[in-house]
DNA sequence: GTGAAAGCGCTAACAA
DNA sequence: TTGTTAGCGCTTTCAC
């Protein structure tokens, strides 16, 4: 049978309520109680039950991750640095992915009020923004790790979509690119929303509005890339650049133009978003913005873990700011200067 | 204050064990107490608490999953079949990822002892492998996803490394190419070794042995590609042909290749592995080893889910015996014929 | 400084 | 069919 706090107890010839003092270093002990506490426990490999300890203490050390997916480059980034920072801060880390849709959601929401875990860091809210308002409302610690914060009373990390959209657009303009095509993400994304916003704002600012019929809606996939760009040549519509939502599509991007006899970055100049994966091998090699990834997801984690040891409510509200994050542009030949 | 299961049983008028037996459909309950109890269930929005409940059990309804990282593309869909697959059996998800070492590996082992979960999924156990072991040998369920079997008593789910490099290797027979480089993986890594393993033995069985000096470490990134093809020029080695390790790496050696003007797939076919990413997009688009990662997850999540619901000593037996994977090539113009 | 006792919220015999 | 009684293994007052 298992080892109990009991075994312990009776060999160290002391309560129950001693050895559990020893370990969690509450209390005074006798020095010399506690280095025979300490050595029974080592002789008898005692490790404290998590399900006892959770029901006593009424919390469980676990926290709730729930993301889109996985299988979304910055998305496994986000989640890396996530799961380090949990390590290092001790706490437990139980997945949830909302890949089978309402379904899931609803799984995950039954964990929720079963108390599964303390506290919830949510990737990407979007649709489920209200429902996880409706949960910190209810008490349960939350971060959101989003560009849009619909809820001003929920801690947030962004992601750095639109300052990174925004060097994207500074870095065309100085190329001297005026027309740029957007290849987004799908439509009511709010990072591929707020990608676009930033991009065609700050060409519109320099004087080169993007026209809507400029913008192509994508799924982050390959083939969006590619017929984006060939609707646009089929369209007839005039264009120097390409500012695409991911590196994946911005692949589709470089290999459509090559097709069609524009390549970059002679007759067109592309730049693609994340550098997570192979934005370095691409034919040519892609210039794309560079988004912290792991960082994002750490920090993230760090604040929830901060609001869980107790954070004061001063604190909390100074948590609430949004984190600022530092994009930056790694520029490869898919932007060489024209020559 | 939370909603116990003493609060529905004294609003329902009966005992909580009456309760418990209708939330749980043991034994025998009088239709009518039956229906008036899940009334006030519904009515006072009751979820029983899972740390409770846990405790009064003996087990936690959630599994461990321990993962190299979650950054190489091919782990995430694996770990996403897994989510999915535990998702549908109802089974929580704690993730450990061995990101920092050591270290992770001693505070993971610590949830072990702590029975934080009831079973525990292991994606390439690599060094872990006699710790992993031995928590199966003190009871604990464990199902591994590796092509290594060190421990024939373990339920292992293959990931398709030997059939998928024999394949790739036959392709390349085919086409008449005889004189492959092995781009691999880190050296002591079972599924690299496994791989190239598989493709040399194949190539030798056809005749054409794989000297050694044609076949190079890798680390997965592109530039370990470029390294490859850059070295093996430099050395003067003789080859028509790369098998590479994953699609990154793939990527490096295309664009080295193109580089050193012996583009493919003219002058060398190239086959990468994984296409699980952007194996399509590359310059040429690369032939690729396809593995059914996410379904090589959710078998494996299958498998430990049986084991947890008490599969008889007959089955588990017949769990243990290795599943077979199907790979499948895709073949783009990587290896076009050459003319 | 330490022990006894009362929970934490649920399940599982055992009676009735 | 249902209630009573013990726990599950730990933490935490409250006395001593």
């Amino acid at each position: 049978m298992r080892v109990t706090i009991a075994h312990v107890a009776l060999r160290a010839g002391v309560s129950k309520a001693t050895v559990s003092r020893v370990l969690n270093g509450k209390g005074e002990t006798d020095v010399a109680t506690e280095a025979r506490v300490r050595r029974v426990v080592k002789e008898l490999g005692y490790v404290p039950s998590a399900r006892a300890v959770s029901l006593a203490k009424g919390r469980t050390g676990v926290v709730g991750v729930l993301a889109p997916t996985l299988t979304r480059p910055w998305i496994a980034q986000v989640m890396q640095g996530v799961a380090d920072s949990m390590e290092h801060s001790g706490h437990g880390l139980m997945l949830f992915t909302r890949g089978l849709g309402d379904d899931s959601f609803r799984r995950f929401a039954g964990h929720v009020d079963a108390n599964a875990f303390d506290g919830l860091l949510v990737i990407e809210p979007e649709a489920t923004t209200p429902a996880v308002a409706k949960m910190a409302a209810a008490g349960l610690p939350v971060v959101l790790i989003s560009d849009r914060d619909t809820d001003p009373n929920l801690p947030i990390v962004a992601t750095g979509n639109q300052p990174g959209a925004r060097q994207a657009a500074q870095h065309l303009l100085a190329l001297g690119r005026r027309r740029p095509l957007v290849v987004g993400g799908p439509e009511g994304y709010d990072c591929a929303a707020s990608r676009a916003t930033a991009f065609t704002d700050a060409f519109a600012e320099a004087g080169f509005p993007v026209p809507p019929q400029a913008q192509f809606p994508g799924d982050y996939s390959g083939e969006s890339g590619r017929v984006a760009v060939s609707s646009a040549v089929t369209l007839g519509i005039d264009f120097d650049a390409v500012f695409v939502h991911n590196d994946l599509s911005a692949s589709g991007v470089l290999q459509m133009l090559a097709h069609v006899g524009r390549p970059a970055p002679h007759d067109v100049a592309v730049v693609g978003f994340d550098d997570a994966g192979h934005a370095a091998l691409t034919a040519p090699p892609l210039t794309a913005v560079r988004r912290p990834l792991r960082d994002i997801g750490a920090e993230a984690a760090r604040i929830l873990a901060a609001a869980l040891n107790g954070a004061a409510a001063s604190e909390a509200a100074e948590l609430a700011t949004p984190v600022a994050i530092t994009t930056e542009l790694v520029v490869r030949e898919s932007t060489a200067a024209p020559t």
